[in-house]
RNA sequence: AGAGAGGUGGCAGAGUGGUCGAAUGCGACGGAUUCGAAAUCCGUUAUACCUGCAAGGGUAUCGGGGGUUCGAAUCCCCCCCUCUCUGCCA
């Protein structure tokens, strides 16, 4: 969430940035934080001061009662009374206030970088760069829901039978490929530099706030409800709340981790034709990597994780692009947001593989993460995060592009994870 | 899952109702000593919020929440977590 002190501090930028965002009501809203952020200190003022004299007075009684006047610290103790009332009723507004405050601020989106790009939906994004050629595909190609039936890889049905729909089962060729996938991109990762983690994949409440998934993503995420835990929608809730609560030292920067996750998503209401076999799935595999980092380092740190990204997806001889999200695309918690789509042949549209973010100290002040500054105060940090890379589209890419009368023949590269250098 | 023990500052560890934000030790940092280092000595060593130009002052925090009391690390209730034993399991 944005610091209070930012939107007093700077209110022209945060208005400028929710606007870009979109946000309605922005000045409104801005106005009633700030009022409360006044009223949150004038009762904490008030509380104090009541609270310190009753403090004085409880230690005036014990000083009677050691001495042994009893009258005395009767008499005093009589004035206590009012004291407390006073303090109850200014805490117990005080806790009010702070918690419409928070909630107020949770509604808040994070602000733009100045290089976004102004903009309502999709259609407004930047395209940065195209890279590679789209394959021109041989007569009678099949789009991959129909190439993964033809070859017998991936089983909606199957899926169906066992769960439900969105939860496909892998079989064979198409089993060995997914795990090929993520060792592949993990090994991509580590050669990058990244440290492996394997983080539980329910989480708490607490960590769904302090990524942000909570408390305006709700009905994205599986709950499972018997133990208040929630499936995670990407490894990012757990790997970035590794370090909720954290003070970290400078010297230990840049934090970079990567993961391979099962990822989990209700996706509620959100179905249509465009999401057809392995556009858009309930659950499936990814691979992550999450920085965390100095504030005047995260925008190069940015860079150089699409730079990783990018070359995964050159290895994999996919034609991609590199989109900067406008402001309307974006999501609630990103200052900055890079999507790489790889082209789908069969389908001829381009799809979401990638999705990197800076978050700045968007998700840091949630998780009160921080690090000591030169003068030993402490600071938010920046968090960033990107898949590197989902896979079922990736999957759906590599078998439309690659298709031939013969079979689907597989990039270089995944022979050896493979163990085969052909599906079919 | 059952029984028992326990959760205190960066760590270890005292503290069972009153000047306890908390002894002591270790570690860390600054200084003295030294050619330098070790040892020794002196000092500093939490976080958040309120107030103040600042120096400073105040409030809260001893796993979390609630309660008793003039006053709670200390007493009571609920929850969470850790350890040991038993059970169960991969």
């Amino acid at each position: 969430m944005l610091q209070v002190s930012v939107l007093k501090e700077q209110t022209d930028r945060v208005l400028a940035g929710l606007a870009k965002k979109n946000y309605p009501n922005a000045e409104a809203e801005v106005q009633h934080i700030l009022e409360l952020d006044q009223r949150r200190k004038h009762l904490q003022t008030e509380h104090d001061q009541s609270q310190a004299e009753a403090n004085k007075l409880a230690q005036q009684i014990g000083g009677l009662m050691k001495s042994g006047d009893k009258a005395g610290a009767d008499e005093l103790k009589a004035r206590t009374a009012t004291l407390k009332t006073h303090t109850k009723a200014a805490a117990d507004e005080l806790a009010q206030v702070e918690k419409d405050l928070q909630s107020a601020l949770y509604l808040l989106p994070n602000l733009p970088h100045e290089s976004v790009p102004q903009g309502r939906s999709a259609d407004d994004n930047e395209v940065v760069r195209e890279v590679g050629e789209q394959p021109t595909l041989p007569e009678g190609a099949l789009p991959h829901w129909d190439l993964i039936k033809k070859y017998d890889i991936i089983d909606f049905e199957l899926g169906n039978k066992i769960t439900g729909a969105g939860f496909p089962v892998y079989k064979g060729q198409g089993a060995r490929l997914q795990r090929a996938l993520i060792n592949f991109f993990l090994d991509e990762a580590l050669a990058a530099g990244y440290t492996e983690i394997q983080p539980p994949i329910l989480i708490n409440e607490a960590s769904g706030y302090g990524t942000g998934q909570l408390p305006d993503k709700e009905g994205q995420m599986y709950h499972a409800t018997a133990d208040d835990l929630y499936l995670i929608p990407t490894a990012e809730v757990p790997i970035t709340n590794l370090y909720r609560d954290e003070v970290i030292a400078a010297d230990r920067l840049p934090i970079r981790n990567t993961g391979y996750t099962p990822c989990f998503r209700r996706e509620a209401g959100s179905w249509g034709a465009h999401v057809r076999g392995l556009n858009r799935l309930h659950q499936f595999d990814k691979v992550e990597i999450v920085e965390i980092d100095l504030p005047e380092r995260s925008y190069a740190t940015l860079e150089r994780m699409l730079d990783h990204i990018e070359g995964v997806l050159q290895k994999l001889e996919l034609p991609y692009r590199v989109l900067r999200l406008c402001g309307g695309d974006m999501g609630f918690t990103s200052a900055l947001t890079y999507d790489l789509e790889v082209w789908s042949a069969a389908q001829g549209r381009w799809l979401e593989v990638s999705s990197c973010s800076n978050f700045e100290t968007y998700q840091a002040n949630r998780l009160k993460l921080r690090y000591k500054d030169q003068n030993g105060k402490n600071q938010l940090l920046h968090t960033l995060n990107g898949s590197a890379l989902a896979l079922p589209r990736i999957v759906a890419a590599l078998l439309e592009n690659n298709q031939t009368a013969e079979g689907i023949r597989l990039p270089q590269v995944l022979h050896r994870y493979c163990g085969f250098e052909q599906i079919g």
